[in-house]
DNA sequence: TTTT
DNA sequence: TTTT
C-alpha cells in the first residue's frame, strides 16, 4: 500500500527481566513485558483509580537485543518505538490464537533507557554490533547516530 | 506508575465502512479496520514482497464517532492516534480470548482524514458536539482547536 | 488545510527551573528549556562525540502550567508532546527575529514527569484545574483520563 | 545525557518543489517547505479561522534525497519523521541568526508520500541506494524494510 | 509557498 | 477487508 505508517511509542517499566531466545540460525530475539498505566479520579465517586496495560515487546534487531540483555532489568523504565504486529498461532488443542506485539525490527525502531543507572543511553536500530566491542563491557553504550557535520558553531549553552 | 506513555500512530486505509454501535446508555462506539502495509524487495530472490497488517481501531470519543460515521468510507486513508489496549473476553465455549485494539478515547486521540475527498479535515479529541450543529450536514467539519492568543504578530510569510 | 499533523515528541531534561509568566488577563504561561542529546563514535577517529540540542517549550495549557510550576525543577526528566510553532518578533533595533518553539496548548498536548521523585505522574491537556484542588498540595498529581468502562475482567497480572 | 528522544512527526503539503543542493564532496541535501494548518471556529465571533505553520525540512539521508528529487512536487502531501535541530548562522551584516529545522538523517527518519499519484510508497532511512537501480526510473519506489522471518504462519485474514 |  |  502506498503511504502507510505503523508506529507505537511506549514509555513504561519492565515487569520482569528480558527473556532472550535464539532462532535456529543463532539470531537473538528479546521479549519484554512493559507496563504503562494511567490514574484518574472517578468523577462520580471521587475515588482514585488506576489501570495498568501490559505490552508484549519483541526485539528482532540484534543490537537492541544485546542492549536488552545487558542493561535492562525488571523495573527499568524504557522508551520504546516499534511497530504493531498481530501474529496467529495454534495452541496445543488446535485452537487459533492471536497475539499482538510491539515489534522492534529494522529502521525506525528505538529503545532508550530512561533510568539514570548505568549511565544508560539510547540505541537506534542501526547500531547492531556497534557497542559491546567498542568499550568496557561494564560501561553503558550510547546512541551512535551518523551525525551531521554542520554543528561547528553550536555550543551547549542554553541559547534562551 | 509514574510517567508512562502509551501511543499508537497509524496512517492507513479502511478495509470496510466504519461500524457504529451504541452502548446501553446511548453512547456511540465506532469500529474501524485499518490496513497498513510495507513492501520490500527480498534480498535473496530479488522479488517484491508485501505484508499487510490489520488494526482494529475502537473509537469511544463521541465527536470522533460522528466523524467516522459521516465521513469515513471503505478505502479512506486516515491518520489515527490512540492507545494500545488489550481486552480479555470469553467465547461461547468458555475459552479465554484476548483482543488488542487501538483505542481513541479522551485527550491525546486524533483522527484525521488524509483523502481530499469530502474536503476532509482533522478532528481532535476535544471536539465532541462541535460540528454537525455548526454548519450544513453535507460540509466536512474542520479541526477546532482552542487556539492561542499570541499570534497577533505572526504572519504567514516565513522566509524560506 | 485538510488533513495535517504537527507533532513534536521530546524526552529530555530541564536546563533550568521553569519560568512562569502571566498574560494581562491572568492566564499562566510556562517556559521550559529542554535538552536532548545524542552521542556517537566518530567513524574516522573513533572518538566519542556528543551533541546537545536545546528546545524552547511554551505551555499555554493552564493545568500543565501548574504542573510545571509545582513539580518541575532544573534537571528533571520529562516527556513532552506538543506542536511546532515559529513566532516572529522584532528586537530593539528593529530587526526581524524568528523563534521556533514547541507549544503545549489544547488537545493532543502532554507533559509527563519521568523522574521517580515526587511520585510524578502524567498530565494530559484536558486536566486544567483537575488537580491541586483534588488532593493535598504536597502529593503529586496523576493522569486523569476519562477512562473506559470495559475493563472489568482485566487484572494487573502480566498476562504473558 | 542518558535517554533522550527528539522526534518530529508532520503530515502536510509541500509549498513548492523540493530544492536539491550538494555538499562539496557531492552528497545531496534536499530542502522542503511543508505546511501544516489547523482551522477552528472562533468561540466568540463564530467565524472560521485558519492558521498555517511552515516547516523547514532538511534531508541529509541520500536515499530520501533521491525520493524527494524524483517523486515530490509542490502540493504533494507527505508524512515526515525527523529531528528538531536549531542551527546558528551569521548574516551578511554580522548578525547572529537561528534557524530551527526538521532534519531527516540517520536512523529513525521517515518520508512517506500520501498522495496516490505516482504510486507513491514509503521510504525508511535505511534505503540509501536501494531504489533507482531497482527498476524503471518512472516507477515509484516502495518501502524496503529488512523484514522479519517469523511470518510463516501469518496469514492476512484476521477475523475482524 | 501548500491544502481545504 | 484497504491501498499501490
Amino acid at each position: 500500500m502506498a503511504g502507510s505508517v505503523n508506529k507505537v511509542i511506549l514509555v513504561g517499566n519492565l515487569g520482569k527481566d528480558p527473556e532472550i531466545r535464539r532462532t535456529q540460525d543463532g539470531r537473538p530475539i528479546a521479549n519484554l513485558s512493559i507496563a504503562t498505566s494511567e490514574t484518574w479520579r472517578d468523577k462520580a465517586t471521587g475515588e482514585r483509580k488506576e489501570k495498568t496495560e501490559w505490552h508484549r515487546v519483541v526485539i528482532f534487531n540484534e543490537g537492541l537485543c544485546k542492549v536488552a540483555e545487558q542493561y535492562l532489568k525488571k523495573g527499568a523504565k524504557v522508551y520504546i518505538e516499534g511497530q504493531l504486529q498481530t501474529r496467529k498461532w495454534t495452541d496445543q488443542s488446535g485452537v487459533d490464537k492471536y497475539s499482538t506485539e510491539v515489534v522492534l525490527q529494522g529502521f525506525n525502531s528505538n529503545l532508550t533507557m530512561l533510568d539514570g543507572r548505568g549511565g544508560g543511553g539510547g540505541f537506534g536500530s542501526d547500531e547492531s554490533g556497534d557497542f559491546g566491542s567498542s568499550g568496557p563491557a561494564s560501561s553503558a553504550p550510547r546512541r551512535a547516530v551518523a551525525a551531521g557535520s554542520r554543528n561547528s558553531d553550536m555550543d551547549d549553552d542554553i541559547p534562551f
